[in-house]
DNA sequence: CCCATTTCAGGTCTACTGACATGC
DNA sequence: CGCATGTCAGTAAACCTGAAATGG
């Protein structure tokens, strides 16, 4: 077993191949792809100073109007606590407006204004275009099949949620 | 339009609700089954205070053999830098040996032990089973498709690989 | 001299927890 | 009082960089 005298210069295969058990883990995989869709993701927003939670929030302002930041965290999934941190840098942009809510002063309503629509017009590019980068090799049957299954996965799974918001519940 | 005035007590359905664009995403998607994939498989290895990378240095030494912890961080994709701190858990719990190669002095040969050989047992029964959690809503077909489909994903993404070692190369 | 290996000391990012002050 | 909201502080893990010390 310890004949790996001359490994040294050479590396002899077993120096870089991945074992058929980590291939084969449906969660390994997953890991990995998502990492790589993450990466693609976020050096394509980058190139527009945006990133991804940007989208997420815009997204949920044009389509179900204002809310107040609980609102949009539960709509997002993303927590109260960050949801500052992305507001605040949205509004810098000018792409949301803060607003104290008159009936209810804990609040804050935010609204999308008309910048913020044309950036979500602008993301909702980008992210078609690296969508097309991230499943190059799958035909397009594959694609809907291969979406259908992630949504019934997390649909699945977001049920039972243990910690998170659930960003689909 | 803002008249939610009373969407105080009772969440109006948009307060929870996901936009459809958000789901149509494919890279969402995978990072929202990711995320609770991780979760699934970190508290299922938690319970015998094991973590993920503990598998991927025990296959990879049960299947390919001893090695140097730099062949292992090539086969497992952890930076070499961080496999320093694996190893030493590892070696810790007695699944692995560190000795001096007598060959290249420089190195450390690492060795699976009979008490790691039973822990990787153990370890592939416990993420059998959270395969079979993760996966519960597809049928075996499905569950194929699926995993085909992340394979073609990683190894397309794997061969650009950007800066990572790439756990599939 | 250049390169590989092990190790340490950091950096960044994201998910997540907890606490606090304010207001309902 | 209990509960919701906005905010901040801080943890933990993954990922990643850089450099030092030793040796080939």
């Amino acid at each position: 077993m310890s004949s790996g005298a001359d490994a040294a210069h050479m590396p002899p295969d077993s120096e870089t191949k991945t074992p058929e058990r980590l291939r084969r883990l449906a969660g390994r995989l997953l890991s990995g792809v998502a990492a790589q869709s993450d990466r693609l993701t976020n050096d394509g927003l980058a190139r527009i100073d945006a990133r991804r939670w940007h989208y997420a929030v815009l997204a949920s302002l044009q389509e179900f109007g204002p809310g107040s930041q609980a609102t949009l965290s539960r709509r997002t999934g993303i927590y109260r606590s960050d949801m500052v941190g992305v507001l605040n840098e949205l509004a810098e942009r000018g792409f949301v407006e803060r607003a104290l809510d008159p009936d209810d002063r804990r609040r804050n309503v935010i609204t999308i204004t008309a910048e913020g629509r044309r950036q979500l017009r602008r993301l909702d590019r980008i992210l078609d275009d690296l969508q097309d980068e991230l499943l190059a090799p799958l035909s397009p049957a594959e694609r809907d099949q291969f979406v259908r299954l992630l949504t019934r996965l997390l649909d699945h799974h977001s049920q039972r949620a243990p910690r998170p918001p659930a960003p689909g519940s």
